[in-house]
DNA sequence: ATGGCGGCTCGCAGCCGA
């Protein structure tokens, strides 16, 4: 049986994670990858690199902060980029078409503290999200959102759930938005497979998290109902988080009958 | 062992992430 993998994958810097990143895809062989936090312009990201590996790729990245991108082992269309008409400021968003389905790479606010302007603009950016994909989901397409989305959607996403309750990643008001998401009609694939583990995806840099195993799940692959029973595996690359110099996320990743 | 933060920048200290 013939099947599809992709993965979203944040590196936390495309410059400081390029050789790790070759070693991932080499070992790992997904046909898409989505990723975040590229924190580079688009003139250094490393397209030849992935070309000679096999993968065409589009970007939309910035300096310092942000950037997004797809990479795929097939052609990529309609590539666009951020909201549309969009005047947001940073890079979280691009979408495509590749292996006749429609996908979008996003890097999801993470808003600071509650207290902050930046969780405002959290919430603002959720609400247009919502907007966008409301507009963008129709039945006539297979449809898969993947990417850091900022957000622990249930006590179980998280290794201490009382410690995260009001933080900018478990408070009210994110999993309210995350609710109107995947109410429009998208699966969390990574929960449908594993409904009884934690499945973490991000453990802190600092004390120990992760031989700890204190982490959370905030990265995510939602998809149409069209691709979601399709799936026919989803886990996380834990190895990926391991050794020297790793991102502080770990690559997740679905496997669907094509 | 999976190991005590690590990226970034008009940089050498401070901001930011989750």
């Amino acid at each position: 049986m013939s099947t599809i993998k992709i993965a979203t994958y944040n590196v936390n810097s495309i410059r400081a994670r390029e050789e790790r990143v070759v070693e991932w895809l080499t070992l790992t062989k997904p046909d898409i990858v989505c990723m975040q936090e590229l924190k580079v312009e688009d003139d250094a990201f490393p397209t030849l690199v992935w070309k000679s590996l096999g993968y065409h790729s589009a970007s939309f990245g910035q300096k310092t902060y942000n950037g997004v991108a797809i990479l795929s082992k097939e052609p990529i269309t309609d590539v666009t980029r951020g909201f549309p008409d969009d005047t947001d400021a940073q890079a979280r968003l691009i979408f495509a078409t590749t292996f006749g389905l429609q996908i979008m790479s996003g890097y999801f606010p993470n808003g600071e503290s509650r207290e902050s302007d930046k969780f405002q603009y959290k919430l603002r950016w959720l609400d247009r999200m919502t907007t966008h994909l409301s507009q963008k989901i129709t039945a006539k397409h297979d449809f898969i959102l993947a990417g850091d989305f900022n957000i622990a959607p249930e006590d179980i996403d998280c290794h201490e759930p009382l410690q995260w309750a009001d933080s900018v990643l478990c408070c009210k008001e994110v999993r309210h938005a995350w609710k109107k998401i995947v109410a429009l009609g998208l699966t969390d694939t990574v929960r449908a497979t594993h409904p009884d583990s934690p499945e973490f995806t991000w453990w802190d840099y600092r004390m120990l998290s992760f031989p700890k195993k204190k982490g959370l799940r905030i990265d995510h692959l939602i998809a149409t109902q069209s691709l979601a029973t399709r799936v026919t595996g989803a886990g996380v690359d834990r190895d990926a988080r391991k050794g020297k110099s790793p991102s502080d996320h770990a690559p997740t990743w679905i496997e669907l009958r094509s």
